[in-house]
Formats: structure tokens, sequence, C-alpha cells
DNA sequence: GAAATCTCTGCAATCGATTGCATGAGTTTC
DNA sequence: GAAACTCATGCAATCGATTGCAGAGATTTC
């Protein structure tokens, strides 16, 4: 049954016969009995109603269902319960292999995993731990918010602010350290009032606008951690009459497909979400099937592009009055820039 | 160690030990094997990169690994590989049962699964086949369609269009359905040509757009299927300078997150998704493990809700000229309303 | 024609937890 | 003290596909 081509033809066609008449059906968990293999990958994700979540997800399913896995889905992964989780899942032989999409995972587990006599194969994506020897897919995060602050200051720009993810998040640095990078580079400071504590929901960029508001003295862009956070932001925004791009100029961070949507539509980096999924199951499904090279971790490292829209314009000038410059209809979009600093580029992905 | 109260505490504490220094795990696999469950359901979507979709994959999610299951997850199910799919999990004894969240699926083949020797537990959610045996967990689409309109009409709107769902939907038919009896009851005739071809899609709600924009008489006010369409119609508008609502007023149908902040802040009938994701998998559950009542198809219905905000408002007067209305900072949430129709109402879901 | 090689088939053991039954120890009742 | 009983434990069979091995049959080589 499971090797036809040691088999004679004629025996082969026995065979099917009998199949068609008893109606028999494999036992997939006999067979993951004897084989010790399940076909079916665990992918582990913070928050599954998250767009960003959720289309990585979509890519993820295609890949491993046409590789022939399952895949096993654990929402809000990290916790207290990761830990049982990992057990009931992994000791019991119910999964391949993990795809962490969530970092703040604590690493002595993870490690337990893989370094264990029975390593578990284990794919981080999005997501990372500092210094974990293990797998990783994710996207140039700390170059792509520089681009992306950049963007603001080429612009213009010089007072300039930075929504934060959330504080126990991987990308909250990555993305906070090459905002950082950019406005060094450009010779300007980091306002501490303007780094705003944050989180990646539409709620947090509610609370910063107020937060925003409140402020003596604002910035004039802002370059929001998330897509999220950046149209919840321009949602509280609006509440108070300010403007965007006029009053204040934001970039987001993601490209949801609903960036373009919004009013204004939404400068923001967009990340390749399609590619970073179908890339971290093929590595997982590989390293599951002992590719060679399994034991050193391999890091894939895809391009972020920068898609301008209408929610970033030249700095009103200080003291101008009567006419006022709009750009609420330069909705252009480009094409996804490439990134130097990385040999990966999303068009060379297979 | 499946019983261990059967089992004297001493002789507990011995196994307890023996575990502890042997590491012992138990393999899940051998135990399907043997008790022929899987702790699995299996749940097909149509599209999980829709927020609507996964929101309820969230609860779903949730609710099964509250009661120890796991969930695997199809993702664009319906088609001709359902079959194959069907067969892998379910005559491989992989899932226990079928969450199934898309209706345009070949009923043959659920029907051959469900009444065949070993009838598979499915519970269809969100989407059903009509006249199909199945328990179903869904919303009252068609009712809250004419709720929806009937908003419309309550404002003084006359010349109302509607954006269809997909063709070959079970929900688009509902709730064009809801539309229709709507206009009926309000003395209003539909007019053909604002009845829009549809999708579920944004870029749908776009192409519509031009449609809207390319006809000689055009609705004071449009029903859009889902917010999606809502958003990207809306979005597709204003590149046209068409400003809603006071050229147009737009009622979507879900109440994604994201439609309270998009611009202006979308009217929509607010789906139960995080309660119908729970009942669905409640049910099937139950359903799996054997409750009684489970030869009788059960029907759980939710009530939608209308949460007004403000891209609804009256219709501009024909021949008004000089002030105009503003409506757009009028977002008032109102809060759900009961749908007295149905005997299960939002609220009193356990 | 015998030996060697190759191919295919049949058989029994295996994966690891469950499960029903039988046994033995311990407890209660008359 | 014996019988009846409960309760915990040990044992062997079971779930169903895989897998390695032994052996039968067919083919080739000397």
């Amino acid at each position: 049954m499971s090797q036809p081509d040691r088999v004679t033809l004629q025996t082969r066609d026995r065979i099917a016969e009998a199949v068609r008449v008893t109606g028999y059906t494999l036992n997939q968990v006999a067979r993951s009995l004897r084989q010790r293999t399940a076909r079916t990958i665990l992918v582990a994700l913070p928050d599954i109603g998250n767009t960003f979540f959720s289309s990585i997800l979509d890519a993820i399913e295609r890949e491993a269902c046409g590789r022939g896995y399952g895949v096993l889905v654990v929402n809000r992964f990290a916790g207290e319960g990761a830990g049982r989780l990992l057990h009931d899942y992994f000791l019991s032989n119910r999964a391949d292999g993990l795809l962490l999409l969530d970092g703040s995972v604590d690493l002595s587990q993870l490690l337990a995993l893989t370094e264990g006599p029975a390593p578990v194969p284990l794919v981080m994506a999005c997501e990372t731990i500092a210094g974990a020897p293990f797998h990783t897919v994710t996207t140039d995060n700390a170059y792509a918010a520089e681009i992306a602050t950049r963007h603001l200051i080429g612009l213009g720009h010089t007072r300039i602010g930075h929504i934060r993810g959330p504080a126990d998040n991987g990308l909250t640095l990555a993305r906070e350290t090459g905002f950082r990078n950019a406005l060094t580079a450009g010779g300007l400071t980091v306002n501490p009032q303007w780094l705003f504590a944050g989180g990646f929901e539409m709620e947090r960029g509610l609370a910063v606008a107020e937060q925003f508001m409140a402020l003596q003295e604002r910035p004039s862009a802002v370059f929001a951690a998330n897509d999220e956070t950046a149209i919840g932001f321009l949602s509280g925004l609006r509440r108070h009459g300010v403007d965007c791009p006029r009053d204040v100029s934001v970039v987001g961070f993601d490209d949801l497909a609903v960036a373009a949507h919004v009013w204004p539509p939404l400068t923001t980096m967009r990340q390749p979400c399609a590619a970073l999924g179908r890339l971290a199951a093929a590595a997982l499904i590989d390293l599951i099937e002992g590719t060679p090279r399994g034991r050193v971790p391999q890091h894939t490292v895809l391009s972020s592009g920068l898609v301008v829209r209408a929610s970033t314009a030249p700095p009103e000038p200080e003291r101008a009055s009567g006419t006022v410059q709009t750009h609420h209809n330069a909705a252009v979009a480009f094409p996804l820039r490439q990134n130097p600093l990385h040999g990966t580029s999303l068009d060379g992905v297979p």
C-alpha cells in the first residue's frame, strides 16, 4: 500500500479491486504509531484574529497542505500554558514539528524541546528570540523601520514620533532601533515624550491619539510600529479634528489589505506575508524530513518595501496661513523597493 | 494513567515517581489508535485571511482548547479537492468531527460522510446548505439584512441599492432576501440597476464604486453584503469625490474591528463572531462526545445588531443648495438591538 | 542441469496505550 | 471461622499499518 512500485502490476490491481469492494481506508493513526510521524505541523500564533497573522497562516496552510501535511493551530500561545501545550503535542507524537510565530515564549522550554534526546524540529517565523539557536524566517524589521522613518525625514520632517509595539515583543525593539538609527543618521534626536507606549491593536492607537492631543509640543510625523495602531491613531486624531497628512504624517508597518482603504490611504512598509508563511512552512517541513544542514540554524530574511500613499506629506510650514496645501489625493503606490543590505529579495524568493 | 481514581493513592504516587524518573510521556497516537478518537476537530474555512473568519476561528480554537481538543485547519475548502481532504482526515481517524464554515461544498460528499456506517459528527456554522440535515449555528442573516435596510428607509431614503455577496454563496441569497423584504415592506421597489454583482473582498467594493459612478441615476443609499465590500466601496467613492454620507449612505455587514476606524465610521450589522465560534465548537464537541439528541439536527440562530455610526444619514434634499448638512461627526454607537423574531438572543448565550 | 541471483509474497513482531477478565488480597457479615 | 464481597492489580489481547525476514518461484549464468 505504501510502496506500490515494489509490487507486481497484477497484484496491485487485485489490491485496488479489494479496496473498492471492501471500502478499505487507511488508518492514519495506526500508520503514525508505527512510523512515528504524524504528517502534521503545529503552528503557534500570538493572535489569529490579527489580519497580519491570519494571512501568514493562510500561506503556511497552503504550503503544508501541498506537501501533504496537516496544520494544527494553537492561538494565544505564550504564557504559563505554553509548556503544557508543547508537552501535549510533541511528547505525544501528535505533530512532527513546531512553527512558532510568537517570540514571547520562555526560551528554556523551547530549548528543552529542541535539545532533548528526541529533538523537535522548530522554526521561528516573524518574531524571534535573540540569540536562540533556532532556524528563523523573518523580515528585515530594523532596516524597514529605518526606511519608513527616512521617508518622513526625506519629506522634511524634523519632529518625528514613534508608536511602539508591545513592550514584551521582539519586533518592538527592532523597529524602534531602526527608527532611532534613521533619526541619528538624519542628525535628529529622539524626544522621549514622542515615544508612545504601544501595542499592536487599534485600541492602542486610539489611546495614543489621546496622549498625542495632550502634548504641549507635538511631532509633525509619526512612525507607528504596525498598521493597526496607525489606523487607530488616525481614527483618534480625526475625532479631534487633526488632519492627516496636513497636521501630521503617519507611516504604518505591515500593509494590511485595509491600509489602502482607510482615510487617508496609509503609507506603510509592506511585509511579504505570503512569502514569509510559505518559506517558514517549507523550512520546517524540510527539517522534519531530514534535509541535510538541519543542525546549523538557517536564517532567512525577507525584504519589506515602502508603499507610499496619502498619509505622508511634507510638513506644514511653521507659520503658514491662507492657502492650505492639500495632499489628500496624492495616493501613489510605489512598487516595492529592493533592500540593498540583505541578499534575499522578495522577488528572488522561489 | 487514564483513570487515576480507580487506583490507590499509594500506587498513584509510585507511578508519579516512575513517570518523573523515566521521563515517561503518554503517546497520544497510541491512545488514539486504541480509543478510536483523536481529540481533534477539523475546521474547514473558505478564507482564513478574511478577518471575519479568523475571528470566528479564534473563538473556535479557544473553546476547543478549553475542552481538550486540538484544531486542525483547512483553508479554501470547497472545490474538487474537498472530497479527498474529507477522506484524508475522517476515513483516517485523524479528526473526530468536522466544523464546516463553507456552504459551497458538494452536498452529496457531506451526506456520504454523515450517513455512512461510521457517521462523522458535522456542524455547519456561518454558512449552511439549504435543506441539508446538519446541525447549524448561524446568525439571522435575512432578518439582519432587513433591519439594516429598514435603517436606511427610516432615515428617509427611497432610492436604495445593494451590493451582493458572491454568487455561489448561501449568505448572498439570505441577505438579498432581507433587503428585498425591507423595500417591499416600505412600499419601495428594487431597481435592478442598483443590484451590484458582489463578492466579499474589498477589491469588489472598489469595482462596484466604478459601476456606481457610471450610473445615470444613482441610489442615495447602499446596503453592502459585508464590511469588506462596503469599505472598498467607500474607498472607491472617495476617489471620485463622492462624499459619504452626504451624497450616499452606506451600511455594511459584520462589524469588523476596522469598521469603526475607516472614514466615515461604518454603520453595520454586528455579527456575534465570538459567540458563533464558541457555540459551533461546543455543539460539535457535544456531538462527538455523544450527548443525546445528536440525531435530530439542532439549529442555533444568533442575533445580529445594528451599530449606527457615521456612514448613514438622511438623504440630501433633492434640490438643496447653500447650507450643507454635515453628519460626519455623528459617530454614535448604539447598543446591540434585540432581535424579536428569534428565541436565541446574543445576551442569552451561555 | 546446478548454482547463483533476483523478485515477489507471506508471516510474525512491532509501535504503545487501552480494556476486559481473572486473580489475590483485604474487608465485612453471619 | 467461613462465606460473601469489594477492591486493586496483573495479564494478555487488541487497535491497524508497517517492517524485516524467510522462503517460494522465476530468471540468469556458468
